[in-house]
DNA sequence: CTGAAAGCGCTTACAG
DNA sequence: CTGAAAGCGCTTACAG
């Protein structure tokens, strides 16, 4: 009736619990012939363990460290801020949340982040990446040291990370080129493109994306070259001010990276029929504004939230060697119109 | 160091585990000092009761029936499928879950269903609601034998159901009309709406959301009024095509209920150049192909595997009377162009 | 009104 | 190579 327990597959397998629970888990020191009656047994009655029962035996509490930039970016602010809702509920869940800031875009900072958290104990790291040889090096220490480690929201190439939660933004480029287009069909002009950075690997990844769909769907539409506002509000104002003066025919702005406030500022300031259709990244207190008052057309988002739930799942599901569904890293590229926002 | 446990508090308050245990789940028979006591001590320790302990020495299993529409209807069939792999992950939750199918749109089948669910010692009841006296009696009936009940999908007015887990379909209905409209803009004409049933609440709120934008930001569009397909994909064929026959300045096609199979044929049949832009619901394999090919630019979707995850959360929360995270019921409403597919 | 003891399904020393 | 006993943090009869 009931699910069967370790005690039924011993009275099954004529065997004491100690044994059920070294084949269970894998611990030496049991007969081959004995092992094959214990796992006849949990087959014969479809045993399968209760894993909370197990932790709560063990006292076993899940150590997950989370190291993530620090600075004024909104996006990196607001997972901060989401760290501290979960930490609370996971608390539950016998799960203890552990958030080091780094500085951002630095591979050393990152890597000696990491030795910490391995030196603190942490039975996993769930990390925002940079790529450098320093944190592949550290992760593949980590790895070393049997701790689990999952990449979040920007991945690190070639290493040694077990699993990846975030976006593919290559697909969010070319959703951007997607909505973009489309706005802009039918008027003739071309279309702006503002990054923060291309030495920074998601920037690059959208920015690919975006001018496939663009030069392969809407030629029509032609492309300025990218510039580059550092994410930073006031450079990306007085770029897309300049832009915008040299050239008259700007239908459409595509800004894969941050600094939004600037790149509203600087279309506040021209004549609203003069307007061209406006796609961002990240929901934000201001992106949401711009969205409301008419000034942005689209919002591209990754789910925080969802990023960071998923990021422990995995991370549980790591340390406890239990299957991952693969769906569950894959985070969605969201778009955001005025009337669907959350 | 580590958390505290109840025998912490029974020590701190001098006073037994079964004593601790009665004031922790307001249980009677203590005096009222006595409960100050324990009180006090918890709130001294920062104790919070360990849900998976209690859960073990309980062995509490939680119960949980969906009933949802039995049919051809993809959606229904995708979300029983979502629900057959979430069977498997709940057990180790201790989360039973059962699932019985009913004729859609059937008041009667689905209150006898619900009371069936009652008899069988369900502790929560989840169901896709159609609107009916004998269901919001149902609902009365199973909320006073105190077995929790969440709607899904579709709400149901007026009822003692605990919460609703779903998307907001008059938002739906604006968000369509904010990419069609764009879509549209530019090229003067007209837009033609499709939907299942206006005696379907979804349908109504959808169009109604639909409506209200367009006349307030896109009023260079006309809109013809709606066509009644009751989601048949042949129907809705037929309709479609006399409409485009007698039409010729349909720019575009917004299809608010199902059907989108006929859809597709109808639009298949005319000239590449002059089909209208489409935006539809629901991402089956059916329109995830006419995404891809270009025939629709945009289908709107509800996220089935987020549902019935929420909607557990939800569930197990409810019979826990531990409180609900507002944002866990709210689904958003996707948008999905070519690139952004899942 | 209060408490001592046993048990939930597993794991962990310890003993043989 | 194998087993008996105690314990994880709670709850549940049962006794007083």
């Amino acid at each position: 009736m009931s699910r069967p327990t370790v005690n039924d597959v011993a009275r099954v397998a004529n065997v004491s619990l100690s044994t059920v629970d070294r084949v269970l888990n894998g611990r030496d020191g049991v007969r081959k012939v004995t092992q094959e009656r214990v796992r006849a047994a949990m087959a014969q009655l479809g045993f399968e363990r209760d894993i909370m029962a197990a932790n709560l035996s063990r006292q076993r509490i899940y150590n997950i460290h989370f190291v993530i930039p620090d600075g004024p970016n909104s996006f990196m602010r607001n997972l901060a801020a989401e760290l501290e809702t979960h930490a609370r509920i996971a608390r539950r869940d016998r799960t203890e949340i552990t958030v080091t800031l780094v500085p951002p875009f630095d591979g050393r900072g990152l890597a000696a982040a990491l030795r910490q958290a391995r030196a603190a104990g942490a039975d996993g790291v769930v990390m925002v990446a940079t790529e450098s040889a320093e944190v592949r090096q550290a992760v593949s220490e980590l790895r070393a040291a049997e701790i689990q480690v999952v990449t979040l929201v920007s991945d690190l190439s070639a290493s040694a990370r077990g699993y990846f939660v975030g976006i593919d933004n290559v697909s969010a480029g070319r959703t951007a080129a997607g909505l973009l287009g489309r706005f802009c069909q039918g008027r003739a002009g071309r279309i702006a493109i503002v990054a923060g950075s291309m030495l920074v690997r998601d920037h690059v990844e959208r920015r690919l994306g975006f001018e496939q769909v663009m030069h392969a769907e809407f030629s029509e539409l032609g492309l300025l070259p990218p510039v580059e506002g550092g994410d930073e509000a006031a450079r990306v104002d007085a770029l897309l001010t300049n832009v915008l003066r040299e050239n008259s025919d700007i239908v459409g702005v595509y800004n894969l990276g941050g600094g939004n406030h600037g790149l509203r500022a600087a279309l506040d300031r021209i004549d609203v029929a003069a307007r061209p259709r406006v796609v961002v990244h990240e929901l934000t207190a201001q992106t949401r504004a711009a969205l409301q008052d008419g000034v942005f057309d689209a919002v591209l988002q990754q789910d925080i939230h969802k990023e960071v739930a998923s990021a422990l799942v995995i991370m549980r599901n790591l340390i406890e060697a239990v299957p991952i569904d693969a769906r569950t890293g894959l985070i969605h590229t969201e778009i955001f119109l005025r009337d669907n926002l959350p």
